[in-house]
DNA sequence: ATCATAATGTTATAATTCTCACAAAAGTTC
DNA sequence: GAACTTTTGTGAGAATTATAACATTATGAT
């Protein structure tokens, strides 16, 4: 499909290239531009899910947006994402204003960040991008980053510094996610940097939180960064009330 | 208009938060998230224009993208930006592929970001939020971040951690922006910690390189940071072809 | 309380967008 | 070049979205 120099993929490039500075086209515009019938766009689009969005009759650059959700969906379609929501309302509770607190990466704890008040006061440090943003736009929140290479893959950044970074700190909670959970062996993630991150992070917290859904608890990935009896609590969607302490 | 704490305003608040990482809700997901109706949520949208966006039907956060007025594609609108990447334009034949280069902040520098060939490999270090932003999208290019504690005014980082990190780079080319030129006082801008790292970076950097619109010269800022000569080139967007060389 | 005003909801209608099936054109292979 | 595959175009009906007018409900002031 699509070979190098075919009609379609010097369509797609042009297209890219006015996309590029994330304005959206309305489809109309997109035929005349390129020359050809709506229909065809519309063929383009959906051939080419990973380059290109489509918005309401706009077509907009991906990467703009979050890949996953947005586009041709209602929220309430996202069940997991509520799970997720819960389980930062339960984790905010660990968390007292003036604080200094920690928030990792990954989809779980975004959704945590809109829910601290507006008027609670918060040093945040983080090394995620995307946390890194939303957080920008809170307004009592003392943002602090932690710099380095940015690794795609998670949307973070790890270096040398960040490491030492992070023994400068104080940090009074850390809200720590993970991509695996179980009991017997603990929470692993997917990528070694992270890891390295978390166990920084934990050897100088005073309260170490894991917050995860439950669809993570059984399962394993590649790097074992913490064992449960070294959490203080650990926080799903399901701890409404009553946190799960561990059980040592 | 929309009192402080009124329904409205509330809405509003609520509705720019969950926005806030870009994504975009249906107007019919965003009715029953408020618990109003559509067409509430169709004027709130009119009546913040600058706040919200509306695109055939889903409802965008604003400064993600600029929709054109449907129909009609004039890209003529802003003159300013137009200016600004005119000089990025210059600016980057300053660059070679697999280069190390520095980006400032500013509204300026942010418009070179999407004028980086996606085939041109390059090592791209920024302590601006929104510049690394959009730099995390760009296929070939490793991104370094400069970290610490986060200024809204000038959306950058900025701590000893960064000074020291900026010191053990090997920068080829900084591109720096400056919020006021002057040939005979030098570079100014508006805060002091921005000027600090622009100082750090300009030491280390083999090339230094001054990208501002020709609305900058002759203003002047609160904070010198470095004197004209100390540039190797400046770019402005009347650089079309012949930039202006230092007349030293 | 009463009036005046602003905000919100509802409905009907107009306009636009989406999808599908099929036709036409272009490109490949033998 | 004939048969086949892929790509593109067209049009009609279904579905969705936009707009305006009017009804209803809140809000504020006197």
């Amino acid at each position: 499909m699509a070979k190098a120099g075919s009609a379609k993929a010097q369509r797609m490039e042009r297209l890219q290239a006015e996309l590029a500075q994330g304005r959206a086209l309305h489809i109309s515009a997109v035929a005349k531009l390129l020359d050809v019938s709506e229909m065809t766009v519309r063929r383009d689009i959906q051939q080419n899910p990973d380059k290109l969005g489509y918005l309401g009759g706009y077509v907009v650059p991906r990467g703009m947006f979050e890949p996953e959700n947005s586009y041709t969906l209602d929220m309430a379609a996202d069940q997991q994402r509520d799970a997720k929501r819960r389980a930062c309302e339960a984790a905010l509770r660990y968390v007292k204003a003036e604080e200094t607190i920690f928030i990792d990466c990954g989809t779980t704890l975004i959704e945590l960040v809109d829910l601290i008040p507006n008027d609670m006061p918060l040093t945040v440090v983080c090394y995620a991008l995307n946390v890194a943003e939303r957080l920008a736009h809170k307004p009592n929140v003392t943002l602090v980053m932690l710099g380095g290479v940015y690794y795609p893959a998670s949307a973070t950044f790890f270096g040398p510094e960040a490491l030492a970074t992070i023994a400068s700190l104080g940090i009074n909670v850390a809200l720590l996610s993970a991509a695996g959970f179980d009991w017997a062996r603990g929470a692993t993630c997917a990528h070694f940097h992270e890891a390295e991150i978390k166990r920084k992070v934990m050897a100088t917290a005073s309260r170490n939180i894991l917050v995860i859904d439950t669809s993570k608890v059984g399962r394993l990935r590649s790097v074992l960064f913490a064992e449960s009896s070294s959490f203080d609590a650990v926080v799903t969607e399901r701890s409404e009330d009553e946190t799960s302490q561990r059980s040592t």
